[in-house]
RNA sequence: GGAGAGAUGGCGGAGUGGUCUAUCGCGCUUGUCUUGAAAACAAGAGUGCCGCAAGGCACCAGGAGUUCGAAUCUCCUUCUCUCCUCCA
């Protein structure tokens, strides 16, 4: 959500805003803008006929306790006078004020001065990258035909017990996959000082309003009975945590990683980039998720982006990192750099993580705020989450990196005492 | 799934129709005192919106209603606890 003043005072940079992203919210900003007004005028008029009842309903009991019942008859007929005139205008106040609402859930998020503008992925600027592609003394093979010859994944007997985008991993691809996520968080939290979530994987819609997947993607998650959702994301319950609640000073920044499932619908992605683990309607992922002070929340990104890097880094695994462009970032963040890791069989660099800053969009929508010194006033913080990482492409990463010309795979060194072996034989 | 009891300010906990602008205790902030702290005493202290300000309005889990007036009465929802049932 955006700034109620800010929206007031600077329609046109909203409106600006949005179209560096290319969306154009012309007409929501005049809606809003019409509807505020009439709001403001609105309340202030029932405002004052809400004190003037107040004040001749409060006379009533005073005139009861002094016994004069005919002077407090006549001060009852003479608020019901007001309350009648108050009801009506409640009526209104409370359309406008679900309209405005509506429209405010409605406003994507605005870039930040330091994102280049631009179209699509091709508008992206790459800005840097580690290690450089493997050199292959033969073809290497594509990880679904890796794992199908060592027997790691099984996505025939996926499809039919599920259907098209659910994996099952087998034998040492378990093991492996089982040992990723371990490792990860084991990373996160112990070497880079993330506290250890596990959430639920089912959140209510409150949780969904917050980080902003509901109302406009409503499409992309699965949906369960009783009100609930499957989490396309540990983003959803991790930043919801502290939602209406206010922080102390010490508490912010807050750094928390969680591991989870996800589960994502997909929809509109059929048929492009699809084949093997590529894209997955359940896939799990260790999720970093941050608090910061409005002050420091970009610098805050930076740490973030390098502490997904460096899962990368340990695992010997050549990526870049590129700063998305307006018009291919999301709609609710303001800055975002995706890693790519490069699939030397796909020959391709995969998206493996997403590291934004959502500046106060989020906060302000699930309402974390924090005090900076006891007695003064709340200010919401700032969240930023990033992937550290999503397994199914690290999986084909690792497999492919590290195929050797004898069929097998041998293992970086920071996961084998967590596979229990050094090698996929 | 069945039966019952609850949800009040940072925490504990009163309040069952009219100075509730919510008693009291703990904790918190400031002041007095002190070299400093503690103790004692005094004062202060919620959130949001409107307003230059004075001030006003709303908020006692959430929503709807009754009433001139609701923390208090009615209905719905959510959550918590106890007992029963079921269960990894």
């Amino acid at each position: 959500m955006l700034d109620r003043q800010f929206l007031r005072t600077q329609p046109e940079a909203v409106v600006a805003g949005a179209r560096r992203k290319g969306i154009d919210v012309s007409s929501l900003v005049s809606e809003w803008t019409e509807k505020y007004q009439r709001f403001g005028t609105l309340r202030t008029a029932l405002d004052e006929k809400r004190a003037a009842m107040n004040q001749a309903a409060k006379s009533i009991g005073a005139l009861m306790a002094q016994g004069k019942k005919e002077e407090a008859e006549s001060a009852k007929t003479q608020a019901k006078d007001l309350k009648d005139g108050i009801a009506e205008g409640e009526v209104e106040e409370r359309e406008i004020d679900a309209r405005l609402r509506e429209i405010e859930l409605e406003f994507p998020n605005l870039p930040h001065d330091s994102v280049p503008d631009g179209r699509t992925a091709d508008d992206n600027v790459v800005v840097r990258a580690w290690g450089a592609k493997p050199e292959f003394a033969f073809q290497p093979e594509a990880h679904w035909d890796i794992a199908k010859r060592l027997g790691l994944l099984d996505l025939e007997r996926g499809a039919k017990i599920s259907g098209s985008g659910f994996a099952v991993y087998t034998g040492q691809g378990a093991r492996l996959q089982r040992s990723l996520f371990n490792w990860m968080i084991d990373h996160q939290t112990l070497r880079n000082g993330y506290r250890e979530i596990y959430p639920p994987f089912l959140v209510n819609s409150a949780s969904l309003l917050g980080t902003a997947q509901l109302p406009k993607f409503e499409e992309d998650l699965y949906k369960a009975e009783e009100g609930l959702y499957l989490i396309p994301t540990a983003e959803v319950p991790v930043t919801n945590l502290y939602r209406d609640e206010i922080l102390d000073a010490d508490q912010v920044p807050m750094k928390m990683a969680a591991y989870s499932g996800c589960f994502r619908k997909e929809a509109g992605a059929a048929g492009k980039d699809t084949r093997g683990l590529l894209r997955m309607h359940q896939f799990d992922k260790v999720e970093m998720v941050k608090y910061a002070r409005p002050e420091e929340s970009y610098d805050e990104l930076e740490s973030l982006t390098a502490d997904a890097e460096s899962v990368l880094q340990a695992l010997g695994l050549h990526y870049r990192v590129v700063l998305l462009c307006t018009g291919d970032m999301s709609a609710n963040n303001a800055k975002c750099y995706d890693l790519e890791v490069w699939s030397p069989g796909v020959g391709m660099y995969l998206e493996i993580s997403s590291c934004s800053n959502f500046g106060d969009f989020q906060a302000r929508r699930a309402n974390i705020r924090f005090r900076r010194a006891p007695g003064e006033k709340p200010e919401f913080v700032h969240t930023l989450n990033g992937s550290g990482l999503a397994t199914p492409r690290l999986f084909s990463a690792i497999v492919e990196t590290y195929q050797q010309a004898d069929g097998t795979v041998l293992l970086p060194e920071v996961l084998r005492s967590y596979v229990g072996s050094d090698r996929l034989a």
